[in-house]
DNA sequence: TACGATGTTGACGCGCTGTCAGCTTTTCGC
DNA sequence: GCGAAAAGCTGACAGCGCGTCAACATCGTA
């Protein structure tokens, strides 16, 4: 059996919104049956990884949960990676118009940028529908990381407003690859901290990074060029 | 059958010692297989993860590689995360020391523990041999990361360091769980670059993520006051 | 309306998981 | 040494998830 009515509010739509710009967007009978199949499954994996974890759920967990057969699945995705590969760049796609909007506010202002991005971070990571975010808060050991093509895009664009930045203030001997690896680790690894309620202030934490990448870049730049 | 003969070189001995500590060590027949048993298990998972990743491998890959019956390997493990975690902080264990002598000779000076422990955590990664280490290298997308009670402790000892050294330079507003976070992060993004090879140079990247924490320190220092 | 195209269904074979009754080896008391 | 008991190894087995595919249902089109 299809699924056409559980069309939930929020997300489903998002996801539909993608769904359409990959494929042709005629909207017959059938088009519209595969956005909404493709949408069920990405929800139903939504909620199982968040209940479950990634390494507790399987296909099946994730296609019991939609009216759908265990057959079809697999007509939309390769495995249970692929469906969390969807949703977590899905979540990167939702953060960059954020990023873009820092770069666009702070102007030339490279401390005005640090702030907005990381705060614009941390607020994502805690109040956005991430899965990333439901995972992260499981007491368990054994974590997942996703580096997608979609990431990495991301911090593609990140590195480049940095060196822009850079050149601008003249940081000539910081490498921007350390420098970009650098703020990635910090927001990573605060954000973490974030979600698990070890930090609770998100914006004495993004002021915190802020401050120290802009210090931790000079001080660089200083013993470098010695 | 059991496994006597397979001693090999190395990491063995580290096995054994650790298994050796953690259970009474007469050294009966019925103690040394057992220790034995437990080292091939243990070997053939560093190989097989390395081979086919945390995802790929299955519990059957492992024991495969030895001459052990299936079930036996249930007596040892209670599943292929149990061996990883083994594996994982087996290589904590013999990371601690590395972190602890960069304390020692450091004394004092801030500056030359953090250039030493970067550089020490960066050379660790790269040549001892780590499962981390084979998986990072893998092209994987999925990755998966560990925070067994093992890691825990090393992160807990570095901020004890950490929090030793801003006590004594009066770094008063900065946070110290805000300071190891990013200490960490840093550690990770750039060690996870080094071992692609995005990053060729260890005694330079240690010696920028050293400056940049001094540096970041201090300005969120005199920022944070203000 | 009828027919091809497209998509769905669920049963199937395969491989992995964790267990357990039966067997082998070691230990221990004498 | 010897024999019984304890410890531990073994591999077959039931249960389940995986990915596939032939049969079936539905849609688009003339």
């Amino acid at each position: 059996m299809q699924v056409l009515r559980t069309m939930k509010s929020t997300s489903d739509i998002l996801y539909k919104d993608r769904a359409e710009s990959l494929e042709g967007n005629q909207s017959g009978k059938r088009q519209q049956t595969k956005l909404a199949n493709r949408a069920a499954i990405l929800e139903a994996g939504r909620q199982i990884f968040a209940e479950l974890g990634y390494e507790g759920t399987t296909v099946r967990d994730i296609i019991r949960r939609t009216e759908l057969a265990s057959g079809t699945f697999y007509n939309y995705f390769k495995s249970k990676e692929e469906v969390f590969h969807a949703l977590h760049d899905d979540g990167v796609a939702r953060f960059k118009p954020l990023l873009r909007a820092a770069r666009e506010n702070a102007g030339q202002d490279f401390q005005a940028f640090m702030i907005t991005a990381f705060e614009a971070y941390f607020n994502f990571l805690l109040n956005d529908q991430t899965i990333d975010r439901e995972m992260a808060a499981m007491p368990e050991w054994t974590r997942v990381r996703f580096d997608t093509p979609e990431s990495l895009a991301l911090f593609d664009e990140l590195k480049g407003d940095i060196v822009a930045f850079a050149t601008e203030f003249k940081l000539d001997h910081v490498d921007p690859e350390l420098l970009t690896a650098s703020c990635v680790g910090i927001a990573q690894e605060i954000g973490d901290r974030l979600l698990r309620g070890r930090i609770k202030d998100i914006q004495a934490a993004a002021r915190f990074a802020a401050y120290f990448v802009l210090g931790g870049s000079q001080r660089v730049q200083s013993e470098m060029q010695a």
